[in-house]
DNA sequence: TCATAATAATGTCTAAACGCCACTAAATCG
DNA sequence: CGATTTAGTGGCGTTTAGACATTATTATGA
């Protein structure tokens, strides 16, 4: 096809227009008992029946009006709930990657807190939480590997310098559990003092005037986030996002 | 349509799945006359006839093989040569920011020297270079407007911690003008000495030997981008779907 | 020819940020 | 009640960044 022929076919006959299919493939990570985990589902058909992939699925025209709502529906499928925390990843996008056509995925990362949909996962054999280590050992579908690989870079990255891993604890939780958290993802040991003073800095947290009592040892304060800071702040960014006409 | 029934199709029926329509929308900026320009096409077709909107288009299932290849052929079409920077920027999609459908277009940020396209872009009339102030002023397509604000605030960061900007400027360039480039991103002067110590600790520059004489003054060094960080690196990445740049 | 202007590049002082370790605080346990 | 355990703070030395003075290298022109 000559680009004049293309760019008739885009702009005269859709139909005509072969076009890629497009999902959308949401990360959700959670932190239990010291460990990151990532949520895949168990794929029930071709391609790569059998194999475990992210809990994604394909846009539905009908009653998607944005790619954050087939995210969050489908996270809302899986787990039973919606997660405080979505955020694009990055699109992949290639002829090989999907054996039926050229396939386009557009990713998110998504935190929640395990316990709020630790109920409904228990109840279905096809989803569950799988730390990061086990990955290797399970057969992946497509190149959700790659994809999982770069949300984790990038929760990597936003444990340097932001607290948005926060959102993969309860709403109430302490410092020293936030801090163990970033340990895991930088997969170093912090500095109690200076990572105390990041979080004081950044003004993101208020105390909730309760304390946490382990089984020994001076009990914890519990913070929460802010309300600015908090959940569907980006979402009411996004809406804003498709303004046409100026 | 239930959920089972969009698995179904998912999987086994592609023609069935009314799939969006999609598009690459690279916002090419080069740095002319103390300005940041960006590439703007005025669109010979409907939707939106006449208006000026970004310098991309569909994805060519048969020739192009990734989405970075549709980016890259959309922008030789348009300048006749290829840009010595491309990284992904964000995937906008939803039901009402393309009158003909659904649609979801992946953008990205691309820049280039400007002296490297002059020649290509002042033999076509529905091409042109746009400062970022004339933007306001001018139709734009689709939501286009809201595309390249994010690309400029991307850029804007990239400026406060990388040198990803000078590839908006010739092969070699002097350290002042790098910084009056930074400068104009920012929108705020910047400390000589800093500067040139951020600079000098990333070691991605090196020294050509060269000087450059203005009209008058000394003359300043002559740098260009170490191979390691040189043009399409970035594209090596990529191929295994790769972040650019830390 | 030689001071002057203009632009590039470096030296240096200061203040803020950060790493580090020791110390205090508040709870449980035996 | 003293030992242990975990939470949180004080304080010091080093590193980093901003601010601005100083030196370096060229063209210009009386």
């Amino acid at each position: 096809m000559t680009n004049d022929e293309q760019d008739y076919l885009e702009h005269y006959d859709k139909q005509a227009y072969d076009a890629p299919i497009v999902t959308v493939d949401p990360v959700l990570f959670t932190y239990h008992e010291e460990q990151l985990k990532v949520l895949l589902v168990q794929r029930s058909r071709p391609p790569d029946q059998q194999m475990w992939g992210l809990p994604g699925g394909f846009v539905d025209l009908k009653n998607d009006a944005t790619l954050e709502d087939t995210a969050l529906r489908k996270l809302r499928e899986k787990t039973g709930v919606v997660p405080p925390y979505l955020e694009q990843l990055q699109t992949f996008g290639n002829a090989w990657r999907d054996k039926r056509s050229w396939s386009v995925t557009v990713c998110y990362t998504a935190l929640i807190a395990h316990q709020e949909c630790a109920a409904h996962i228990a109840t279905v054999a096809d989803v569950r939480w799988v730390t990061l280590p086990e990955l290797a050992s399970l057969p992946l579908a497509f190149d959700h590997g790659t994809i999982i690989q770069q949300a984790r870079e990038r929760l990597r990255q936003k444990a340097l310098y932001s607290i948005v891993p926060a959102y993969a604890l309860p709403e109430k939780f302490t410092l020293p559990e936030l801090q163990q958290l970033h340990e895991v993802l930088l997969e170093m040991p912090l500095q109690k003092k200076s990572f105390r003073r990041r979080i004081e800095q950044a003004e993101l947290l208020e105390d909730t005037g309760e304390k946490r009592a382990e089984s020994s040892g001076r009990p914890a304060t519990l913070y929460r986030m802010k309300a600015e800071s908090g959940a569907y702040t980006f979402l009411r960014n996004l809406s804003g996002a498709g303004d046409a006409e100026a």
